[in-house]
DNA sequence: CAAACGATTTTCT
DNA sequence: GAAAATCGTTTGG
């Protein structure tokens, strides 16, 4: 799995961008699942107004962020969603990659179970709550350090070619005004677990 | 202590 | 295409 090294890197946008074709693993309630991420966004800390963390705010939620690189950031959104990002930095640097999408390999028929869902459909892993609802990752694991069992992210060696890699700005942050145009949000081409939202 | 609001998804019209 | 679902966090009184 990823080292240490890799979540405690400086440029936040870099990493996202090399999340792309990684593995996802969750050993979660007895059971394994694992999807390749195919889409990502950056959070880029105490100047990003579409961060939580923004101009340093601090609290109980945002605590997660100012962690060192390599755990998870998972909270509640809209009451029913359950996001899962990745926090990247040294401590004290409240960086962090929200997953957006991915493509299910190992345990579909978990993830399906998962969501209640019975055919295979891109919607099953395809943007963050349905990710995470799929994975099995709650707010309970936001915190855990992804060099553990529970969660961690692999390298299998899926290499993935630049020009494959589309930008394009972040979904749902409309109201980061001016840093709502950065493009932070990176996505594989043509793949079909990326999310249906908005946002080129 | 009360009220508003999401880094969204699903369902209904 | 529009609106509901639904609750912890944050902000204001």
């Amino acid at each position: 799995m990823l080292n240490e090294q890799f979540y405690i890197q400086d440029n936040v946008v870099q990493i996202a961008q090399d999340l792309l074709g990684k593995i996802l693993v969750t050993n979660i309630d007895g059971q394994t699942t694992s999807s390749m991420i195919v889409e990502t966004e950056a959070y880029a800390g105490v100047n990003d107004k579409a961060s939580h963390a923004y101009n340093g705010r601090r609290t109980k939620r945002t605590e997660t962020m100012y962690a060192k690189g390599g755990v998870a950031y998972v909270y509640l959104c809209y009451g029913i969603h359950h996001l899962f990002n990745i926090v990247t930095n040294i401590a004290n640097v409240p960086h962090a990659i929200l997953i957006r999408g991915a493509e299910p390999i190992d345990g579909i028929d978990i993830m399906m179970k998962r969501r209640g869902v019975s055919t295979l459909k891109n919607t099953l892993t395809a943007g963050p709550g349905s990710l995470s609802k799929a994975m099995g990752i709650n707010t309970n694991h936001t915190g855990l350090p992804l060099y553990g069992s529970d969660i961690f992210i692999e390298d299998r060696g899926i290499v993935i070619r630049p020009e494959d890699i589309i930008k394009g700005t972040r979904v749902g942050v409309a109201y980061a005004k001016q840093d709502a145009l950065l493009p932070y949000r990176f996505w594989l081409n043509d793949n079909k677990y990326v999310s249906k939202a908005k946002g080129l």
